[in-house]
Parts: C-alpha cells; structure tokens; sequence
DNA sequence: GTGACAGTTTGTCCAAGCGCAAACTCTACG
DNA sequence: CGTAGAGTTTGCGCTTGGACAAACTGTCAC
C-alpha cells in the first residue's frame, strides 16, 4: 500500500476543519481497503472495531429485522464518513454495510479515535454535526412513513437518491448505481411490486425510464410535483 | 432565582463525566425555568438560543408536516438534555417542545456551547453520545414503520412509553403522564380512532386499562408478546 | 449461443386500516 | 350543579396497497 496524500482528504467534509499537519495526523492511522461490489464491509451487530471513509463507489447500509426482513437505511457517497459506531460509544454495527459497486474506503481502527480526538478537537464537532445531520434525515423518514402514501414516500426516496448520487445521462438524471425495485421497497417500506407499479405508471406519463437495476428521471420537476402534493 | 446546587444534575447523565469544579463551570451559565403544561419550550423553526436540561416534568417533542399533520418525535424525561440544535451544527430547532404537565428546566443560551466545550471536552463526548443514541431510536422507529402492522407498532410504542416513564400503579404500570389516544396515533403513524380500537380490543383482553388521558398496562408481558409476535 | 437466474412486470384477489359519521362520557369551569 | 367541550368509542363503507401467482426479459457464466 502506499503512503497517502493529503489531497485524498479534500472531498471529505468531516476533516475540512483540520490543519495540515492535523491531516497527516490522521492520515498516518488510516489504511485504504478496496471492497469489490457485493462484499460486506461490516455486518450488523459485529463488534465496531473500525471506522471509515468512502472514497469511491457506493454503499448500501441495511437493518436487518428479527424477523429477517430488511430496511435499506440509507447509501453511502464518497467523501462520507461511515461505520461510526465507536464515536456515539456503541461496541457493535447496528446494521450492515455493504458495497453495491467497487469501492475503495479509508479504514481506521476504532481504538485511534479516542486518541484522534484528544489532537484534534474539531474532529468531536465534526462527528457531532455528521450525525446530527443523520438524526434529522432520520427523522424527516420518521415523518414520511407516518404521514405519506406510498407514491409520495417513493417519490422523496427516488429525489434523495438523485440529489445524492444522481449523475446527469441524455435524456434526463439517472441514480449513479445499481439499485433495485426491491431497494427502492426497503427504502420506503413497501413491496417490490408496488414500486414495479409506481415506476411503470411514471414511466408512462413520461416522468421516469426503467432499466435492470436502473432508474432515469427525466422529469425531476414532475417527480417533485409528486412528492409535495397532498394527497394527489 | 436562589443559585443553583451541584446535586441538581446527578441526575443528568449528559453530565457524568464532569469533575465538580466543571459542574460548577456548566451550572453557573444557566437559569432554571418553569414551563406550566401546555405551554410551548421552543418552536420549530425557531432560531436555536437555548439547550436545556429537564429536570421535572415530561414534554412532548413534535414534528408538524407541510400540511398540517403532527407526528410525536419523542417524550423528553427528567434528566435528559433537549433542544441540542447547536450542538449538531443547526441554527434552528427542528421541532416543537411542549410541557405535557408542569416541568422545569434548566436552561443555557446557546451561546454558552462553545466555551462549556472548550472547559469541558467531556461535554462533546456527552452530547456525541446522546445523539447517538437518538440515532438508533429514530432508525428503530424507521424500521418499524417499514415493516410492521400497527397493531404491532402501538404495542411497540407502548412499551417504550412505559420503560420510559412508567410509574407502578395498583394493577399495573400506566403512563406517567396525561397522553391522548391521538398522541398514541401520532407516535406510530396511524389515526386515533384505530388507536382507540386497539386498546379497547386489549382492554376486552384484560392486557390494558383505558381512561381519560390514561393508559395502565396490566400485563406488560403480554404486550410485549403481541410486539414481538410476527402476524399474530 | 444457450441456459439459468435475477430482476421486472402485470393481473387478480383480499384485508388492514382509514375516512366519515354519530353517539357517548368524563372533566373543568362557571 | 349544569353545561360546554375535549377526549373516546364504535359502526360502516371503501380505498390503498399487500399477498399470491405467473409470465416475461436482460445478463452473465459456461
């Protein structure tokens, strides 16, 4: 492996605030793993012995049920930090993370935190602001799923993804990973057949394109239009 | 306002780990207050100038959609921190709080974060942890939403109530404070009139008692079985 | 090239639970 | 002590969306 630069830490909010030397600090503990689509980076209730920084592909964090039915929480982007159970003081993952395309992620050991932080303070306040921002997401899903029929939940998760991973094709914004319709259910709490529906009904009044593991907005206003109403 | 004594937050563990010299620090910047019930803490969408402490009483901290529909966040308990918006980088509180019976807090400008931090670095790991935890319960509560029917999701919601602030009673253990079936509703995403026929469906089977503003669990067991029981 | 399979589509049926409506009952206040 | 109003209960019809089923179609491995 070789040593890292910097500059990898350009695009990772969550160590904006540090210094230069602060940086190398860091980097000095960290390693770089790749994880080839479809590998699991740590599993639900596995002990937190890393944490990590998404440099590139894309994750998909899910909870598992007692039941065995899964929840797809939310999907990692580059630049993000993840599996940051030691710093809110969990010992184990509360879900699984999982790659769903090749991705090469920074990885520190859990037990470097404590000591990262008494050097660099600002690295507390950034933890507390990513999972602040966390919380909120969280809760906005609380109210979604409370309050919103299912066309409406499908259509905020389909703009969520845009606005996080969306990726500008021919005709239209398109979700820059593989994602299936059953992805889509567990993100909004539905069946896999009702998003078949969603979508197939969108596509034809010309607001989204289908694909295998592929969704195109080509009207993000439509698609919005949707989210925001009332009870259509 | 008598000055206020160290005693006051062993209850609070957001401040465990302060030495007594550091408490005294954190307790000289605040004020204690008294919210009569019904009265409002602070307001969504409000700027964010104050955390607090409650030290008695129990609010009720509440999201209200665009359109006018109110979802239950949580139930703030004594010894708990709340209103932590600047901790996690907001300038605006993204709920309301409200006294659900007489409380008091104490409480601090949010001015006072930094500079308590800066003292007390103690005090970024707290507020770490404590939003942590809120974390998992909101990703709980999402999957519960996905997943589960709601008959399940009152019994679920129930018993947190109870674990919470559940005050043993002659036969049973009930709510510590008053709650509308309609704030059941609004805990976990349903109407009040299902609600009532929930617990009126329990009450036949001798698991609850109901009352004005009241809910006494009479067998906490066999609650947690229907909870824990896939599609009874 | 072809088979196997994962992912998707679509249809039919059905039940959970919501909307609407009306009656009932505490409780607080005058 | 009576009345107003908030909170609760219950009935009924109907819609949303889940369950089940079956056919279809890219894609990858061999």
């Amino acid at each position: 492996m070789s040593a890292l630069d910097r500059s990898i830490l350009d695009a990772v909010p969550a160590f904006a605030a540090l210094t230069g030397k602060e940086i190398d600090i860091v980097l000095a503990q960290a390693k770089s793993l790749r994880y080839p689509k479809g590998t699991t980076v740590f599993e639900q209730g596995g002990a937190a012995d890393s944490f990590f920084v998404l440099l590139h592909g894309h994750l998909q964090v899910v909870k598992l049920t007692p039941a065995g039915q899964q929840v797809v929480i939310r999907y990692v982007v580059p630049g993000e930090m993840f599996g940051i159970a030691v710093q809110i003081g969990r010992q184990s993952y509360p879900a699984t993370a999982q790659a769903v395309m090749d991705s090469l992620a920074l990885v520190w050991p859990s037990s470097a935190w404590p000591t990262l932080v008494a050097r660099c303070p600002a690295l507390a306040e950034s933890a507390l602001h990513i999972v602040g921002t966390r919380l909120d997401e969280a809760h906005v899903r609380v109210v979604e799923l409370a309050t919103e029929e299912v066309e409406r939940r499908v259509a905020h998760a389909l703009l969520r993804l845009l606005k996080q991973a969306g990726r500008k094709v021919d005709d239209g914004i398109e979700v820059a990973f593989p994602i299936t319709r059953e992805d889509v259910a567990q993100m909004t709490g539905t069946t896999l057949h009702t998003v078949s529906r969603i979508l197939s009904a969108w596509e034809t009044r010309g607001l989204v394109e289908g694909g295998r593991q592929r969704i195109v907005v080509r009207d993000p206003h439509g698609l919005f239009a949707i989210a925001e109403t009332p009870k259509a």
